[in-house]
Formats: structure tokens, sequence, C-alpha cells
DNA sequence: GTCGGTCTGTCAAGCTTTTGACATGAAAGA
DNA sequence: TCTTTCATGTCAAAAGCTTGACAGACCGAC
């Protein structure tokens, strides 16, 4: 008999949660050294590759309400690692950006991170990995596109 | 130059992140309806292939702790889904058991997310299929082996 | 047999996140 | 121009989940 039916697509949303919750454990293994958490880490990565966005694209790239994202910011702002602009912007926006602390607490995380991500893909080749994310990029489209 | 860098392993982890988020996000459509979670779904399907099944080890399979499925199996409990045996185990164990109507509630949300899962991998071929699925457990794997 | 280790179930407290709602500011359209 | 629509920021309440801790019950090693 053909094998379609062993490859269940709805056995791959376990799968996808499978990596990704196991994948969430050892990122916070080694930011909770550094006194980050995930999120927390995602906001700051987020404000490092695209300094002065604002708080609602931020919620949207960690995949979290705005109401979220904004104690995740006050939390950091209290640390000063992150600093908001008082003034209004041009849509009521208030533009946020790392501290210069915060842009080397961000470099020493980005390291710990880099080397989980490349311990999880070391029995992978090349090829396999740019396949794993074309198939991976396909699949969020699909479900993009309603 | 060679494009290995191209395809950078942190990548990859945001890519996962996302797939699951919207996933997550599709199955909380069709599920509300349904008057079911993403958690309290998965406990059932659990449940349902899984019979006698005890409440820690559900934990493990739903990814959340002890006590959150114990408060997610006291709500199934109350709506007369789920029923748990009073007089102890051989491990002080309270085995659970989908009642009738739990097991043709669980059909139907397992028709709605499999429909999800397939309409999610539409654009991906049999072998396609077969080759994400595993990749993806080869890193889940990797990261499993600490 | 006894002791240490492990797993289960449960209580309590705390934190994080979501939901719902509202006012403000700005762009898009009639 | 006026209005409709939309997005941001924020408040308050509620729900969900986690952590820490404890007792009961089994298992294996000694």
């Amino acid at each position: 008999m053909k094998d379609g039916s062993l490859t269940a697509p709805e056995e791959l949303g376990v799968l996808i949660k499978a990596t990704q919750a196991i994948l969430h454990q050892r990122m916070d293994d080694v930011l909770r050294p550094l006194e980050l958490s995930v999120p927390q880490y995602a906001c700051l990565q987020a404000l490092h590759d695209s300094p002065g966005i604002t708080s609602s694209e931020l919620a949207r790239r960690a995949f979290v309400s705005r109401q979220a994202m904004n104690v995740l910011l006050l939390g950091l702002e209290a640390r000063g690692l992150v600093e908001r602009s008082d003034d209004p912007g041009p849509r009521r926006e208030r533009a946020a950006a790392l501290t210069a602390t915060a842009t080397a607490l961000v470099r020493h995380a980005r390291a710990e991170v880099a080397a989980v991500a490349a311990r999880m893909t070391s029995d992978l080749a090349a090829a396999d990995l740019i396949q794993l994310r074309a198939l991976l990029t396909t699949c969020r489209d699909r479900l993009l596109t309603l």
C-alpha cells in the first residue's frame, strides 16, 4: 500500500509544537544566567535589528499581545535596557531603543542562542537546512493566507 | 561566496516559532465553536489515543505542568467529558478516561484540526511532507539529547 | 529490611498573558 | 470638508500557567 497516510498532516502539527517547546526550553536554559526570559530576548533582539520600532510592531514579532509587550517593556525600561521617548510620535507612537548596556547584553545572548540553534541543526547537511527552511516557510505562508 | 550563512540556524528558530504560532491560531479558530481551547483539545486527543493515562503523563504530552493539566482536567470533568477514578491507583495514580459524549466531540474536533493541518501542507508534495517530518524529528531529537 | 531516589497528586502564591474597553491621532474615502 | 476607518497606547479585570513545596506510594540498591 502507498504510505501517503504514514505522514499524516496533523501529526506534523504535534511535531512542530514539540520541536518549538524543547527549543524554547533550551533557550531558557542559556538565557536564565543572563536574567533574560525568552520573550524578553526576542524583544531586545527585534529592537536591535530594527531600532526605533513601535511597541505594537514589537508585539507582533514576538507573537504576544500589545499589552503583554508593554509590561515587558516596562520591566526592561526599569532595568535600564530600553528607553522610550515620552513625547508623542506621528501616530501616537513612542519609539523604543536599546541602551548601550543592552546592546552588549544582546550580543552576548545572541551568541548563546546561536549556539543552541547550531546544536539543533548539527545533524543536518547544509542542503537539508535550506530545504527545511523552505518547507517551513511554505507551511507558514499557506496558513497566513487564510 | 558560499551561502552557508544564508540559512542561519537561529533564523530557523524564529521560523519554527512563527509556524507554530499561526498554526495555534488557526486551530483556535476552528476549536472555539466547539467550546474547546487548544490545550483542552490536546488533552482529549491524548486521552482518546491512550485511555487510562495518568495526569502527569498527560501534562508531558501537552507540554504543560502537572498543575496546569490538573485544573484543565477539573474543567473537563465538570463538563462531563472526562472521568477519573476516586480510589487510588498502583502509584497513587488516578486513571482518566473519556466519556461517550467526549469521544464524539473529539471525533468532530479531530476532523476540524485535520482540515487545518491539511491546508497547511496543501502546497507540499508527499515526498516533501515525509522529508519535512524527518528533518524536524532530527532537530527535536538533537535538542532532547542534551 | 531499610534507605535514598523518584514519581504522583495537590495546595498555595506569584507572575505572565489574554480579553475587553476606551481615548487619541492619523490616514483614506465620500 | 466631513466622516469613516484604522492603529497605537493604556487601563482594568480575568484567566492561564509556572514555580515552590509537601505528603503519599512505589522501586531499586545496599
